[in-house]
Parts: structure tokens; sequence; C-alpha cells
DNA sequence: ATTTAATGATAGTAATACTATTATTTAATA
DNA sequence: TATTAAATAATAGTATTACTATCATTAAAT
């Protein structure tokens, strides 16, 4: 079974939906290459027209400004996380198999098995880590909010916080937990490759180091 | 007693020292109101300029750019919160005691107790809230760590590191959970405001929930 | 009184973040 | 197949940003 996924993403996001042309696909998979390659504040619409052949005025018809396009690859990120959670988790039938399945996903690049993926996993993967914040960190924020444009994150964010209370009922604060193991695992992998010293990372351990301490911390609060 | 703090901020951060001139401190003092008012990426030089009335020139020649200066800000207050920590902590003999000190300095401003402060404490927290990210999350990160412009944040995180150690001995990831409680301390008082569907905030609880949360979490990690 | 350092005034440049206009190509439909 | 509509390309242009450079003026230090 061979299949592709694509989501409806919020369509206050985009002017045009670049789901529904060759050049709109282009534009959000170069995208998340250029974003990778130069980081966020040195990626704009010049830069990323000469990589796709077109022009700038042809971007500005689909996205507003750079700060749209990333929220909408955050937004179709955070979809896909949702989906993965409900589909990867609907066999397990214990609560801390559950929680144990969303630290791998919260801590490692989509996986390969999840259908054909048009984007480069490991290019987003990291700029999930590095640019997120910077979607919902601005002055305009509450502006932004009002056409629910935060609704995915909000929805995995719910739905992990679902499993968590399933886990354990009387815990108190299962959607601050929620929204802590996810910011926490960006900033600790982050800083475990970048700041080390910001962590307890250890060479031998490198790779897995965010998933095993939040696993760690997660069970000790839960328990 | 009366007194008044300065730190010796990290040479390489800026071009010329802005502690040594009356018109270096107003830059410092008026670039923290403005990027409150106007947020990081709708400030710039030549506003700050026109603000406390010299020019862009005058600016250039104390910071390379606003991202200096926004360092340099948030260098001035993780030094000042480690000297905090360590001023305010010394008479308390009780190592859970301490955390809960911790704890109370992350999720409040600047006390108004320690000394004559130039600077206006609530913008400085909201900038510390919703912009300190900013300073690290970028592609230069290798480039600009080297100079030890992060040693404060560093710094800080070590001292709470320590006193976590104190607390529970056995402990194995103390400076990801220090950091991890400075990190969460900024995105639950940032989410608990703008996006409080992120979080288990109620409208009773709303000034304390941070800090209720955080005691919460860190006590059930230690225990 | 003289030198040095700091600032002000002014100008200018390359890049960014857009908007507008018209021509051309492609797709949809009659 | 011709006609119309929609999308894109080509080109131009503007306001703002992020600087750099120069030189005159003022203030501070010796």
């Amino acid at each position: 079974m061979d299949f592709q996924i694509t989501f409806t993403v919020n369509d206050k996001i985009f002017l045009k939906n670049p789901e529904n042309s060759v050049i709109g696909r282009q534009i959000v998979k170069q995208a998340i290459d250029l974003i990778y390659e130069l980081g966020f504040e040195n990626f704009n619409f010049k830069k990323l027209a000469v990589k796709i052949e077109t022009t700038e005025a042809t971007l500005y018809r689909y996205f507003e400004n750079k700060h749209r396009l990333l929220l909408y690859i955050l937004n179709w990120y955070w979809s896909y996380l949702e989906f993965l959670v409900m589909f990867q988790l609907q066999n397990l039938k214990d609560a801390k198999e559950k929680l144990k399945a969303i630290i791998h996903l919260l801590t490692h690049e989509l996986p390969e098995s999840s259908g054909r993926l048009d984007y480069n996993r490991k290019f987003l993967n990291q700029i999930v880590i590095s640019e997120s914040s910077k979607v919902y960190l601005v002055k305009e924020i509450n502006e932004i909010n009002k056409n629910q444009v935060f609704k995915p994150y909000k929805d995995l964010c719910g739905r992990i916080a679902e499993i968590i209370s399933i886990y354990n009922p009387k815990y108190k604060y299962p959607k601050s937990l929620a929204s802590t193991l996810i910011e926490t695992s960006h900033h600790q992998q982050f800083f475990s490759i970048n700041l080390p010293k910001l962590t307890d990372v250890q060479v031998k351990t490198k790779t897995e180091f965010t998933a095993t301490f939040l696993e760690d911390l997660l069970f000790r609060v839960l328990e």
C-alpha cells in the first residue's frame, strides 16, 4: 500500500492554496529546503523565487509574507503529527506505551513508513526545532491567533493531554505538561547540539538524549 | 542602604561599552522600552535613534546590530538573575526552599528590593519571555557562541543545577532540568496569556499559574 | 592649550519587503 | 475549436531596513 497524505490547512493562512498547483507545491517544498539552509531570518521571497525559477510576485500571490509561509509549513507538520499520534497509537493498549511512542515521535524525524512524503524529513524536523517558536513569539500574536491558525498545535497538544489524563487521571496540568513536552523536545534537541552545557548530553548517548530525558521526566511527574 | 548594580557584560557583545556614557545607558534603557512596545521584529535602530534623539550612526558605534543589543540586554538580565539567585538564597538552609525561591524568581518580575534599577522591570520581564529564544535560535549560533556570549545563561543554569543536585543527588539530568525550568517558565507564561488552550490556566489562578505548575512539576520530578 | 575621543549631520548603498501593470501562457468551457 | 478565464512571467517601482562613510563639531583628558 502506497499512499499520499495531504491535510486541509486553514485557508486563512494562504491567499491561494499551494496544494492546488505544481508551482504551489514547489513553493512549500523548496521553502523547507531553503529555510533549513539559510535560517528563517536570512530566508526571503526573492531567494526562494530564484531557487524555483519564478518571480517574487508569484510567491506573494500564494502567501502574504514569509511568516505566513512558515506558519503554513508548521500547520502542516502539526496536523501530520497529530495524525501520526492517532495512527501509531491505536494498537497500543497501555497508556504508558502510548506516552513513550509520543516522546519518540517528538524527538525523531517523521517516520519513513507513513506514506509518501514530498518534503525533506530531516529539514522539516530541524525547522520545527529551530523556527517554530518564531511563529507565535511575535507582537501580533492576538491578531494572528484569531483565525484559528494555531488549531493544529492546540489539537496535537490536546491529544497528548488526553493520554496523560488516561495515564494519571488525578494529574492537574495535562495540557501544560503536553505543551511543555513539545517545547522541551525542541529546545533540548537544539541545546544538546548547539549549547550542550545547558544539558546533560554525553557523547555516547547523543542521539537518544532528549528522548531519554523526556521519558524520565514525564514518568517521574506522572507516577 | 541604597545601591546600584552593574555587571560586566562580555565585551565581545558591544563595540563600545554602553555603561560608560550617558548616551550608551540611554540606548540600553530605551531599547528595552521600544522592544517591549514594538516587538523585536518591528524594532530597529532608526526608530531607537529617533526616540533618544540621536542618529543611527551613533547606535552602530555601540552595537553591531540589533541582535547584539538584544543579546546585551539578555546577558545583563541573566547575570542579574544569577546574582539574585545567590543573594536571595544564601539565608535559606533548605534546598527545597531554595528551589521554590528560584521558581518564584523565574516567574515574576525582578524584585523591587534589589537596589536601584534603571530599567523597566515589567518590560524587561516581557522581553525575556517573548524575545530571549531569538538570540540563540539562529543559523549563526556556533559562530556567535564562540565568544562565550551565553556564559551568563550557562552560569545561571549551572547554579540552578547545583541546587537541584543538592536536593536530589541521584537525579541524572540537573542541567537539562534547569534549562527546562527556565525555558518552560517563559513559554508557559507566554501561553497562559496568549494561547491559553495550550495550558491549564484558570481565570482565578492566572498570575500564579506558571509558578504553581513549575513547582508541582519540579518536586514530582525530584521526589 | 592641545590632542584625542565621542557625537552630530548628512549622504549614500545594497538588500528587503513589498505593490502594480501588462504581456503571455495554460486551463477550462461552450 | 474558439473563447474566456485564470495563472504566471516580465518588468518596474517604492518605502523601509540595515547598514557604511565622511567630515564637522563638541566634550573630555592631558
